[in-house]
RNA sequence: GGCGCUAUAGCCAAGAGGUAAGGCAGGGGCCUGCAAAGCCCCGAUUCCCCGGUUCAAAUCCGGGUGGCGCCU
């Protein structure tokens, strides 16, 4: 992908990668401004555990897609992605230098590639009737009814990933099509992009998210939930499933003690940010390399654009 | 020094004459409206070492080594 001024740089990477500080500091050095890709920045009031850019650093660079929605609230990709794109196009018809930043694989992928979301919005109902029939019939069941009416879908789906066994079955429900016959085989790209993915080696990752997950207890992540908590967010909510914030709720409410829960939430974070970077591996035209080198990469780049 | 117990994967651990459960850690992967979620796959040709008994030993016997406990 060619770097021309109605293209945008994607940084991404995984948890503690550095990509937040090096989007900060090209946006600053651009003057431009930082869309975010991250499904937890988006609600208000989990700012440590988020690891949200904070106020000093929002003032001085333009940050988009943070603090845009309620704890309480579901939010998906497709509502993301229909954000976000305005925001981008607004960006990019002024001529700002716009930065995706974020580690949420399923979120740069929208914003990159087409994705028709199998053009089915949800179906709260349905999925509760579904899920409960896995539950008293077995996954088995649920999959050999899609199997039966949609085979094509079925077959890249396991049986006992029951959460999408349910979407395929809710799409056929709601558009009367199949799945797979929505599906957009191989994504076009819908934007010039240019998309680094931050690397280190993986003892040194694992060895900065342990240290940094000490880092939000001590900033106080233990408080903030209990202020979550206290406004009626329930563990059962999305935005409470993020890593951090699920474990200390088990440890407020006394089922693990605190030093496990510290454990815990460096493994969750550990075992995601492995999950991350698989999904960035599948990224068409993603280029891999460790900070620094994307930062020479880039300073050389606006370099040239200025001139 | 004597006596007792113990030794199985990186860690925890089952096994008790018939050809090495499981969990965790770790690795690989999947994903089209919950994605920090959800889901799948992968570790011992060998049980501390040496010898013996047996058709057959991680399992029984003897010796050695390490660990733990107790005694003097």
């Amino acid at each position: 992908m060619k770097q021309t001024p109605q293209s945008i740089t994607v940084i991404t990477g995984s948890t503690a990668s550095g990509k937040s500080a090096l989007a900060f500091a090209l946006a600053k050095k651009m003057n431009g401004q930082i869309v975010s890709a991250d499904s937890m920045q988006i609600y208000r009031r989990m700012n440590i555990g988020t690891a949200k850019p904070n106020a000093e650093e929002r003032r001085e660079v333009v940050h988009h897609m943070i603090d845009i929605a309620e704890p309480w609230e579901d939010y998906s990709v497709g509502l993301y992605r229909e954000k976000a794109d305005k925001i981008i196009d607004g960006l990019l018809s002024d001529g700002t230098p716009t930065i995706v930043c974020g580690g949420t694989g399923l979120y740069i992928d929208a914003l990159l590639f087409e994705h028709s979301f199998g053009g089915a919005a949800r179906d709260d109902e349905y999925r509760k009737a579904l899920q409960a029939r896995a539950e008293t019939e077995g996954n088995a069941v649920l999959y050999e009814t899609l199997k039966s009416e949609d085979s094509e879908s079925a077959r890249t789906l396991h049986p006992n990933d029951v959460k999408r066994v349910i979407r395929a079955l809710e799409i056929l429900k709601t558009t009367g099509k199949k799945k797979s016959e929505q599906s957009d085989g191989l994504k076009p790209p819908r934007r010039d992009y240019r998309l680094f993915v931050l690397t280190m080696p993986r003892e040194i990752l694992y060895e900065k998210i342990n240290k940094r997950v000490g880092q939000m207890i001590a900033n106080g992540l233990i408080e903030e939930t209990e202020r979550l908590k206290a406004e009626g967010i329930s563990a059962d909510q999305l935005s409470m499933k993020a890593i951090g914030y699920a474990e200390v709720l088990r440890y407020l409410n006394g089922d693990i003690k605190k030093g496990d829960m510290i454990e815990l939430i460096q493994q969750n974070t550990r075992n995601y940010a492995k999950r991350q970077i698989t999904y960035f591996k599948k990224l068409r035209g993603a280029e891999f390399a460790d900070a620094e080198t994307v930062k020479k990469i880039l300073t050389l780049e606006t370099q040239n654009l200025s001139l």
